[in-house]
DNA sequence: CCCGTTTAAGTTGTGCGCAAGCTAATAGGG
DNA sequence: CCCTATTAGCTTGCGCACAACTTAAACGGG
């Protein structure tokens, strides 16, 4: 690779740097992806992807929740987990049905199938913070880091985002 | 939300808890989108998504690589970047181009709107560190953990993969 | 009771992200 | 020099991720 970092602006101490390695977010974005990358193996031995594995952590923990509850827990949108839900009652490990009082709102429930999976995945967590290398408590320092980040920038985009709608 | 959590197992101090918010795979992934939403609107601006912001960031960085060399910078496969690249050459931010003594190769070479594109881009990485609302040294330990976390998953898929290949 | 508004969910289109398979060019051993 | 293996890149297919749009049900003021 061609070295020089000469590039106009990068020697000015009082810019922040353009340089791969100084974005933070990249360092973020390869870690997430590495991470997942250590899940597709072991999930992929049950038909799980990564996000399918979120939903089923979430209907575990519930059992019943609505598709709202869904995208707000996993802060995911309605396009991606529409379809990813019904790709997850296609292999029949949930099933989905309109709240009788109330036909907008959509439930899904875990099925005998869906609750006996956990069963198979108990040991993937072991196996991923053998992977991850770092102490119980830089993981927790890391963790607590990271959600404050994405309560801030929640923040930080509900209130640039519809702006208290002008009348 | 039904909020149970009754769910066998999870009072087993033993076993690593299956509850979403213990996932720290969540929470890196959650705050990886949250940052990248961040960028949205304002490389939105530019008619640039996040990746290929990367992609040019490392041009930036190099004026020219060859897209192994993009591969192995932004942890990306082939298939990801072919498609992306040539994205940005419709757009006229890059060129690509077979070496001549190796014809396999192809060498990704800024060009003179790709160069010019950067003076816009200036200002983005301040706007970015205000919506994170971490302190320096927070975002420096966040990504000294991440570094290692990265490196660490490397190494152990790494060593799972091909395994020495028996001879 | 009617009608505009809000809410929950679904649909469509574009762009990643990655596995699997393919092609063409080079390297390297006999 | 041939011939096999390797290397760099491309293509295909599937599943996210998200914006923009649509639909249908419930709400709520007049």
């Amino acid at each position: 690779m061609n070295d020089d970092t000469r590039a106009p602006g990068n020697g000015d101490p009082a810019e922040p740097s353009l340089l791969l390695d100084d974005h933070f977010c990249f360092t973020l974005y390869a870690a997430s992806r590495a991470v997942t990358g250590v899940y597709r193996p072991l999930l992929d031995a049950v038909g799980l992807t990564y996000p399918q594995y979120l939903v089923m952590v979430v209907l575990w923990e519930h059992r019943t929740v609505t598709v709202k509850e869904l995208v707000a827990a996993l802060h995911l949108d309605y396009g991606t987990l529409t379809p990813l839900i019904k790709r997850l009652e296609a292999h029949g490990l949930l099933e989905r049905q309109r709240r009788a009082d109330d036909e907008r709102v959509v439930e899904v429930a875990l099925t005998p199938e869906g609750t006996a999976l956990r069963e198979r995945i108990r040991t993937v967590p072991l196996a991923i913070g053998d992977a991850i290398g770092l102490t119980r408590e830089e993981i927790a320092a890391a963790q607590d880091l990271l959600r404050r980040l994405t309560a801030n920038v929640d923040r930080h985009t509900a209130g640039t985002g519809p702006a208290v709608k002008a009348p």
